[in-house]
RNA sequence: GGGCGAAUGGCGGAACUGGUAGACGCGCACGACUCAAAAUCGUGUUUCGCAAGAAGUGAGAGUUCGAUUCUCUCUUCGCCCA
């Protein structure tokens, strides 16, 4: 017998569906909707494993919805624009146009040998100015609303890319594709106002049922919203300075206070401009850098000043003002006030600097001669040492009681404040999108005029080792308008702007004037399941999230608020990780395995060391590339071990015995396809029984519910069932029009998985292709014997099959007249019977 | 430090609303085919025990006739935030 030919059946049926184009959608508003959308890749040259997992498990989605009659738009693009283009061209001497093009190009051809149920008619590319035109286009809306400006600011500024940075994008204080050590430094920028839907990001979140409740959780961290006060502290002398105002979730806290902290950049840092004391400090703290993260674990500093501030509860208090490494001039006002007993960063540095520690909250057991020293006390208490605060109780009413009196003294206000900051998306780069903005002579901001967009990139075949090479081409940066002059903006978008509205464009990819059309947008969205990495969780998801309220704001014709109904995220692929003798990591492909141990291959000799699985990287050299795999053993192979031994959302460990026994698998379903097709020749003129219908239905019912719940990977051991079942039970003899019907069936759920295979075996039977997904009947799920547990005091002590719907005490008979059970009932008296239809019998003795 | 999540054989992992723990796969062992090997097929595989049986889902308690599942305490690991 022939075996299953993989490399000519994928072939043959990855031409059937692009010259047939079986997967083009277009707008029907007879039939129910489904956008089903997987993260678009980075065109880094290659797909990895990562996107392997990613598009299968969207694509057995997308096919399975498409098998329910459900109109499924599935489509794909290309996140072109960003720095490894530039990098890449720099170091080869290419233009990153060129290098982007070809990249694409090769991973389409990649990502087709998967058999993906896409609609490549819709394919986008985001570096393409038939792309970023309608980009620059919403630039300017959101400018007209007034949800873009322009600001001068301290930024993450990476020394080595010559880039800003964003502040997620700065991980340990340096940067996260160079690692270079970030910098501060001041520069121009423009930022979407992302803070004015602060609250409205967060509230959406509570609406978003399909998310998981993680990303939800990390985005409202992120969003960070807190409930406090703002206090003005007036200042006592010297008199250059009237008051410092401070943002505080712990006003209740104000007796305890010591000290007063501001950030470096504080307004009060004028009067210091010239103290060569105070800008070494400065300098010192530009070297921790800025993320929340290194200034929580950097050493607490302080610069004292010459300020004193008083305590608006207790006038008679004054305390030192110090400029501080902690505080941050864009959270709140950029001041707080310290009190070291009951904030662990404030205590050191009141023992830092030697200020007074004075405990002003007690846990519920203490009494007044509770003190802190060494570590704050940050529990629930009373307050105490407190004047007019005391015995309030902590958090439930001091906090409240502090700030209704603030109030009414108009020493403060209630406050909510909110940790998200405005989105910088200003980028001193060259491949990424042009912001359609030009300055007079007076550097005053102008938008490009509507007729003059795109803002063209143009093209630079040779870019230089640094900076911003906009900036550098003159004759593209100077412009004339109605004989004025006027400078373009040099800097592009950030290309998370590229990403926070792609999936609008794949509604309507051709429109030519506007980026979407809202007859399409308005049937398509929201993406029904959005399926990508937990990498993403914040920011992309925030960004998209808010590009839709941005769009919507002022807007009725968008009906959706929420681009993304529903969110998968699928866990990473890993490998195990082998290292030398000399500790060099080793790549899977020079290894050969010998009686259970791993040698290297080359000389044959040496042994290698397998460490942990660990996700697939280029640094630890554990990574598969998925062309050879597809190429040994075939598209459906891979899909189907991806999807095997792990559920999606979880890691799954890459492995050669796994990626081997799925192609094996894949055989075993060929023979027994023609195990099937000799069973239909020999006519059967009655069935033998009606096992393999009642087979199917169950099997059909187990699949949906699976396929319903991501619950891929036991789909893959219900066809190892299904399998084990038919390759026996196939020889009893069954009618033909038995086998054709079930088998069909069978065939139809295969193809979401593995659609090469499947759908050639229903070819190779004749069957429909276009059948609809199966149904199963109920009457074929119930069983009329039933195996009963049997306990005895709780204990499983026998399973014994009886009719189904045995009446209680007709069942307890039976059971004790079963000889293995028998000896348990002699001499004793029942003390207690539950009994479970249909399930179990507990006996209590 | 705070929040969230996880922990089940040699390994990856199953187990619906509390009701047969270990589905399915890998690995391993034995057998068949073969001169032999590979491939393939078959059987077995939680641990202890010849067996009857007993123990068993990170540890300890609790609720229950019955707990991998619910509650509490703890340990370890992961992720996020600080």
């Amino acid at each position: 017998m022939e075996r299953y030919n993989f490399k000519e059946t994928e072939k043959k049926w990855q031409n059937f569906w692009d010259k047939y184009k079986s997967f083009k959608t277009s707008l029907d508003k007879n039939k129910k909707k489904f956008y089903c959308l997987e993260m678009f890749p980075y065109p880094s040259g290659k797909i990895h494993m990562g996107h392997v997992r990613n598009y299968t498990i969207g694509d057995v989605l997308a096919r399975f919805k498409h098998l329910q009659g459900y109109n499924v738009l599935h489509p794909m693009g290309w996140d072109s624009f960003g720095m490894p283009a530039e990098n890449a061209a720099k170091q080869n001497n290419l233009d990153p146009k060129s290098w982007t093009e070809a990249n694409i190009e090769n991973m389409k051809t990649q990502l087709k040998k998967l058999g993906l149920s896409i609609d490549w008619d819709r394919e986008i590319s985001t570096c393409k100015p038939e792309y970023y035109k309608h980009q620059q286009k919403f630039f300017l809306e959101l400018f007209d609303k007034g949800l873009v400006y322009r600001k001068e600011q301290y930024v993450n500024w990476d020394p080595i890319d010559q880039t800003v940075l964003a502040n997620e994008q700065v991980i340990d204080g340096k940067g996260w594709r160079s690692g270079a050590t970030v910098e501060r430094k001041k520069l121009n920028q423009w930022f979407f106002n992302i803070t004015k839907f602060s609250e409205q990001l967060l509230k959406n979140l509570e609406e978003l049922k399909d998310w998981p409740n993680k990303v939800k959780v990390m985005q409202q961290n992120w969003i960070g919203k807190s409930f406090g006060c703002e206090i003005s502290f007036k200042i006592d002398k010297p008199k250059e300075v009237n008051e410092i105002k401070c943002f505080t979730t712990r006003p209740d806290t104000l007796f305890g206070m010591s000290f007063i902290a501001v950030s470096i950049d504080h307004p009060i840092s004028k009067f210091y401009e010239n103290d060569p004391g105070f800008l070494k400090f400065k300098e010192e703290c530009s070297t921790i850098g800025t993320t929340e993260e290194a200034i929580a674990n950097a050493e607490k500093l302080g610069f004292k000043t010459k300020f004193y501030a008083i305590n608006p509860l207790a006038s008679d208090k004054k305390v030192p003002v110090y400029f501080a490494n902690f505080v941050l001039m864009d959270y709140g006002f950029g001041a707080v006030f310290g009190c070291p007993a009951h904030d662990q960063r404030d205590l050191e540095f009141a023992i830092k600097y030697n200020l007074d520690i004075k405990t002003v909250v007690k846990p519920e057991n203490e009494d007044d001669n509770f003190k802190v020293t060494s570590k704050a006390y940050t529990g629930s208490g009373f307050i105490f040492n407190s004047n007019f605060l005391n015995n309030l109780k902590y958090p439930e009413e001091s906090i409240l009681k502090t700030i209704e009196y603030l109030e009414k003294n108009n020493l403060g206000k209630k406050q909510i404040n909110y940790r998200l900051k405005d989105w910088g998306v200003s980028r001193q780069r060259y491949w990424g999108c042009p912001i359609p903005i030009m300055y007079d002579d007076k550097d005053n901001p102008k938008k490009i005029p509507e007729n003059m967009l795109p803002v063209r990139l143009p093209e630079i075949k040779k870019l230089d080792a640094t900076g911003n090479p906009l900036d550098k081409l003159d004759e593209w940066k100077n412009i004339t308008i109605n004989g004025k002059n006027y400078t373009r903006e040099t800097d592009t978008l950030d290309t998370f702007v590229d990403s926070s509205w792609y999936f609008l464009r794949f509604c309507s990819p051709q429109k030519k004037d506007y980026g979407f059309d809202y007859e399409d947008v308005n049937y398509w969205m929201p993406v029904d399941q959005y399926i990508g990495g937990i990498e993403h969780a914040i920011l992309h998801l925030l960004y998209s999230r808010f590009f839709m309220l941005a769009l919507s704001c002022n807007n009725n014709k968008l009906r959706t608020k929420e681009p993304f109904h529903g969110l998968f995220t699928q866990g990473m692929v890993c490998h195990e990780t082998y290292k030398d003798d000399k500790n060099n990591w080793i790549s899977p492909d020079e290894i050969v395995s010998i009686n259970g141990k791993k040698i290297l291959k080359k000389d044959n000799s040496k042994e290698i060391t397998v460490g942990p699985s660990e996700s697939m990287s280029k640094s630890k050299k554990n990574t598969i590339d998925p062309e050879n795999i597809i190429e040994h053993y075939g598209a459906d192979s891979a899909r189907l071990f991806i999807l095997s031994d792990s559920p999606p959302e979880k890691d799954v460990q890459w492995s050669d015995e796994g990626i081997a026994s799925s192609f094996k698998f894949i055989q075993k379903l060929w023979t027994l396809n023609n195990k099937f097709m000799e069973e239909i020749k020999k006519n059967h003129q009655s069935d033998s029984d009606e096992k393999i219908t009642k087979y199917t239905n169950l099997f059909i019912k187990k699949v949906t519910d699976n396929l319903n719940s991501f619950s891929y990977n036991i789909i893959i051991a219900n066809l190892h069932e299904m399998y084990a079942f038919f390759n026996k039970e196939i020889h009893n003899g069954y009618t033909v029009k038995t086998i054709k019907e079930n088998y069909n069936k069978i065939l139809i759920t295969m193809v979401p998985i593995i659609p090469h295979f499947a759908s050639e075996c229903l070819e190779l039977n004749k069957f429909q292709l276009n059948g609809n997904w199966p149904s199963y009947d109920n009457k074929f799920l119930i069983e009329e014997k039933i195996k009963y547990v049997i306990q005895i005091n709780g204990r499983k002590r026998s399973l014994i099959e009886f009719d189904r719907d045995t009446d209680e005490k007709v069942l307890l008979e039976l059971v004790k007249k079963e000889e293995s059970l028998s000896k348990y009932f002699i001499n004793t008296k029942i003390k207690n019977i539950i009994y479970v239809k249909n399930k179990l019998m507990n006996i209590i003795l």
